[in-house]
DNA sequence: GAAGTATACGGAGGCTCCCTCCGTTTTGCA
DNA sequence: TGCAAAACGGAGGGAGCCTCCGTATACTTC
């Protein structure tokens, strides 16, 4: 997990810098690094929990640091949203290539699914600021979008490749498939979410190659 | 300009009350009906000119009201949102048959349709609230664009009857066109949305049955 | 039109949250 | 080890929210 970018700057919410790549600026200093991430860390806990609304002292208080460490970071709330999403979609994507490393394809795949759901179900309580902020800011999301997708199909990829996946599914339109059961399940019975995406992956499964070349379909 | 939820007490938005017309209930009193009027007229002017984040004390003090008044009439913020909204709406059905009444069809058509740019233009500052709820409380919209529909029906079927207005456009269809140029257009002149309208418009009796061509309204 | 009563009004007050400001602390560098 | 620069923290002044209850006003009845 990058992180590290600069000190965040003015209140442009948009302007959120990707972490990775080394910045203009000297770097944050250690005690910044830390503070941005339990921020961060406590920010996505409190979003899950009690919405977008949270009280921003709240979020302080839980990362065990001022409001005043808060405002330097995370200007606006519509930053610290943003950040918090980017953050989350991160991982997320990370995630795929780390269970690709310790499992095999069509496994990885069905973990990563199910962790696709926890995030959906994570970002629920965020959607109410999320949603004006997606038509706003419509670039920034495709972008995660676009991320989210490329890790689903490097999945795929690998499952068709080893025989156990099928290979007639893309990797936008299995996003589809998962964040519309997400969306369309029952709030607080995330598990039956999960039920459903197995199903979903089962269905992956059906038709793979199994060595062979895949069977034709649409 | 950075909005920010505010501690907003749940509470259910629906029961709007019309307050015109007889209800179930005794009549509010005299006093109470004046200043629900004085409420609803200062809510869109303040919405129309500083979004709907107005704070709501300086409705209640410019409709000449306590707050204490303006919270029994609309118990939330939502509550007022939506009542202003209808009674937007009622106004503008409303004035389509005052325009039937006193202007020939196809000039009663030109000016409700400028009016409904106006409607347009004074509903964008509360669009941010608006929107949200158009999810939650489908119905209610839905009905209130159904009312729309149904004026602009009245309008257009009045004018292919006086042969002055073509006779192969639908209300709906109207509504969308008119909406659309509103939409689309850049959001300090809705001068040119008037010009674009007053265009569509005579588009509209073009093709009409009779030959005669009314001077344009304004 | 006077008296009585249900209704409605108003705004002070208590509370929550926002966000800035600046004295204090920590970090990294020489 | 000493010293800036960077970062921290939280007190404090505002702004809005919403409730509560004493006061005023509108209907009703006689």
């Amino acid at each position: 997990m990058t992180l590290v970018g600069r000190h965040v700057a003015a209140a442009e919410p948009g302007a959120v810098e990707p972490a990775g790549s080394a910045s203009t600026d000297r770097p944050l200093r250690a005690d910044a690094v830390r503070n941005h991430e339990l921020l961060l860390a406590a920010a996505a806990a409190a979003f899950a929990a009690r919405g977008a609304d949270v009280p921003l002292e709240d979020i302080a208080r839980n990362a065990g640091v001022g409001v005043g460490t808060l405002y330097r970071h995370f200007p606006t709330r519509d930053v610290l949203v943003q950040a918090v999403y980017r953050h989350e979609v991160d991982v997320l994507c990370e995630s795929a290539d780390r269970l690709l490393e310790t499992l095999p394809p069509d496994q990885a795949l069905a973990a990563w699914m199910q962790l696709f759901v926890r995030h959906v179900a994570t970002k629920r309580g965020m959607l109410s600021v999320l949603k004006p902020m997606m038509s706003t800011d419509a670039a920034f999301y495709q972008q995660s979008r676009g991320r989210a997708v490329a890790a689903a199909t490097k999945l795929l990829d690998a499952g068709v490749a080893a025989g156990t996946v099928r290979s007639d599914i893309r990797g936008d339109d299995l996003l589809r498939a998962v964040g519309g059961i997400c969306m369309t399940t029952d709030q607080e019975r995330a598990e039956a979410s999960e039920r459903l995406v197995s199903l979903l992956f089962d269905g992956l499964r059906h038709g793979a190659a199994s060595g062979a070349l895949p069977a034709a379909a649409s």
